[in-house]
DNA sequence: TTAAATTCCTGTAAGC
DNA sequence: TGCTTACAGGAATTTA
């Protein structure tokens, strides 16, 4: 699942090789991927614009482009992004792909298609609704433990809810709320107002924590997460509770405990999460 | 306003 | 062995 790390890993790969790159052809294979505005129009508005720069907001991909607009990607659950050779054979699942005019493709393979493009102006995207709002970054410097503590103090539901929620914090997923949850020794089914300051304190270190070792590691490979040249990340060897449902906890040795919340299966030890 | 449930979608794996 | 079924989940949408 890409999550914030995974998407960082991403930009941050493709940023070198796309920024001051034009695009000089997009084949849609599967047009309803885009999301904004109609294929047609999506298909005209990326051939032959330049990519300004490549940037990470969320889970979502960010290309300011030459006209102003913005090329945006989000991988879904089983999106990826690759920059290949043209001659590669274009595997199953294959949404679009954008020929560089160094000869090179970006293409955008989604099994499950929960993923999406767009592209628009920041403003025709977010008055559409096509780009949400969304909260701050957990690894930016000037996101602070009070600041968690003040979006956190005024709501009812779970923990984990919470920092699934997007408008909230940007770009937290399954995998590191349940890593987060367990470095911070905090339940995910507690609700996320009336936690104290020492334990927001702890959770706030805890999320940058998780998500900068992931982002070192360079992302969680436990499902079909790709890096841009198709190679698995490390993360997924350094997890400590996501997907390790009934094994032991390795701070107590525990068995996992999982449940549902929000939709969601979360893991977490009954002993060390209180 | 907020929160929980439902929906989308297909590959994978468990179970019979 | 081969089929059926449950499950995985980001986020928009629907319901309460």
């Amino acid at each position: 699942m890409p999550e914030l790390p995974e998407v960082e890993t991403i930009a941050a790969d493709l940023r070198p090789h796309l920024v001051n790159r034009t695009i000089v052809r997009c084949e849609l294979r599967f047009p309803p991927i885009v999301r904004y505005p109609e294929p047609e129009s999506f298909v005209d508005a990326i051939s032959g614009a330049r990519i300004r720069a490549v940037k990470r907001r969320g889970k979502f991909i960010l290309m300011p482009l030459d006209s102003d607009r913005l090329f945006v990607v989000h991988l879904g659950m089983t999106g990826q992004l690759r920059l290949v050779d043209p001659s590669t054979p274009a595997p199953v699942h294959t949404h679009a792909i954008f020929e560089l005019e160094d000869g090179r493709e970006l293409r955008y393979r989604d099994p499950r298609r929960f993923g999406r493009l767009l592209v628009g102006t920041e403003a025709e995207l977010l008055a559409s609704g096509a780009l949400p709002r969304l909260g701050p970054e957990p690894i930016d410097p000037a996101f602070g433990a009070d600041d968690l503590y003040q979006r956190l103090r005024r709501r009812r539901a779970s923990l984990k809810a919470v920092l699934l929620d997007q408008s909230t914090i940007a770009g937290v997923g399954n995998i590191y709320a349940d890593e987060s949850l367990h470095r911070a020794r905090l339940r995910p089914d507690r609700a996320a107002g009336g936690l104290s300051r020492a334990s927001v304190s702890r959770l706030h270190e805890s999320l940058r924590d998780a998500l900068q070792l992931a982002i070192r590691n360079r992302g969680s490979s436990v499902d079909t997460y790709r890096d841009a040249w198709g190679e698995t990340g490390l993360q997924q060897e350094e997890l400590h509770v996501y997907g390790r449902g009934g094994e032991p906890c390795l701070n107590c040795g525990r068995p996992l405990s999982v449940i549902r919340i929000a939709g969601r299966s979360s893991v977490f030890c009954r002993r060390c999460q209180r």
